[in-house]
DNA sequence: TATTGTTATACTCTATAACTATA
DNA sequence: TATAGTTATAGAGTATAACAATA
C-alpha cells in the first residue's frame, strides 16, 4: 500500500495524482483552446520562451520522436509563432526561436494559468498551499534527476516548459 | 502571489503541479504504451471498469465531443475492449460494457501505474506522501464538486477514470 | 560511418456539421 | 421538436522507416 490509513475522503495517492492530473491537464486544455493552439504546442512555447533549442533537444525535453517535432515546429512557424534559426557551427542543426507573437501568447497563457491554478487551489490554506508546492516540487526534481534533467535551470515559465534540460 | 516565500529548490506552485502533471502523464502514456493502448483508451476503460455509461455520460465525464466518444468506443470494441449494450429502456440509448480482455487490460494497466507513482514518490516520508494525497484529494473534490460531479462514487480505479459523474 | 533533421506514411484523437432513429 | 448516437470530413499529434545533408 501506497498509502497508509487513507482518512475520510482520500482517493489514495494513485488516484488523486492522476485524477490531479486531470485536473490541471484540463486548465491547461482550456486556456490553450481560448488561444487557439494545442497543448504541445503551448508546451513548445514554454520551452522555446527562454532557450534557442535544437529539434533534438527538444525531442528529448518533450520525448517526443525527432519527427513529431519536426511536425510541431512546422505547424508553429506556420502561425508565426516560432522560427527556425540556422546553426553557425553545424549546419545540420537548427535552433528553434520564438518570435514576438509567440511570446505574447505564452506571457498571456502563462497568466491564465497562474489564475485557473488559483482557483483549483482555493479551498487550500496558505500553509497548505506552501506544502503542495514543495512536495511537487520535490517529486519533480527527482524524476528529472532520474532521466538526467537540470530541474535547475528552469525559470517561471508558466508551467508549460515541462521537463527542462541542460543543453 | 498564489506562494508565499518559495524556499529554495521551490518552482512555485504553478510551475510545479504543471510539471508534476506532465510526469505523471508521461507515466500513464508508457504504462498505456506498453499495453498497446492510448491514454484516452485506458481512460475509457478505466471509466467502464466499474459503471456501464451511456455515450453521452461518458462524453460529460471526459469533456468529449459525443462523436469524439463513438469514435473512442469504436476503436475500444474493435479491439473487443468494450462492446455495446443496448438499452432496454431507451432505443436511441447505448450502454458500454467493459469485456474480460478490457477488464484484465486496465487491472494489470491500474497495478503498473501504482508501480510508477511509488517511484516517482520514492524520496517523500509515509507521512509526505499522505499528505500529498490529502492536498490532491481535497483539490480533486473542490474540482468535482465545482463542475457537478460526485466524487465519493469514485472507486479504486487505479487513477485511470479521469472525473466521476452521477447518473 | 554517425548524426541532424526532414519526408512519406499511417493511425489515433478531436471537433463541427449533417444525418438517422427514436422519443 | 428534441434527444441519442453515428457518419463524413478535416486537422493536429504521434511513431516508424527511409532519406538527404553534414560531420
Amino acid at each position: 500500500m501506497l498509502t497508509p490509513l487513507p482518512g475520510e475522503g482520500d482517493l489514495g495517492l494513485v488516484d488523486a495524482l492522476a485524477q490531479l492530473t486531470f485536473a490541471v491537464q484540463g486548465a491547461l486544455g482550456r486556456i490553450a483552446a481560448e488561444h487557439d493552439v494545442s497543448v504541445p504546442a503551448a508546451r513548445l512555447l514554454g520551452i522555446v520562451r527562454d532557450r534557442q533549442p535544437t529539434i533534438g533537444e527538444l525531442a528529448t525535453f518533450l520525448q517526443l520522436d525527432k519527427s513529431s517535432v519536426t511536425g510541431l515546429v512546422d505547424r508553429a512557424a506556420e502561425r508565426g509563432l516560432v522560427t527556425r534559426v540556422a546553426s553557425p557551427v553545424d549546419r545540420r542543426s537548427v535552433r528553434v526561436a520564438i518570435t514576438a507573437e509567440g511570446r505574447e501568447l505564452i506571457d498571456s497563457g502563462a497568466a491564465d494559468l497562474e489564475a485557473e491554478i488559483a482557483l483549483l487551489v482555493a479551498d487550500l490554506t496558505p500553509a497548505q498551499r506552501t506544502r503542495l508546492s514543495v512536495l511537487a516540487s520535490r517529486i519533480v526534481a527527482a524524476d528529472a534527476r532520474r532521466r538526467g534533467f537540470d530541474i535547475h535551470a528552469t525559470r517561471a515559465t508558466g508551467g508549460l516548459s515541462g521537463g527542462e534540460a541542460r543543453a
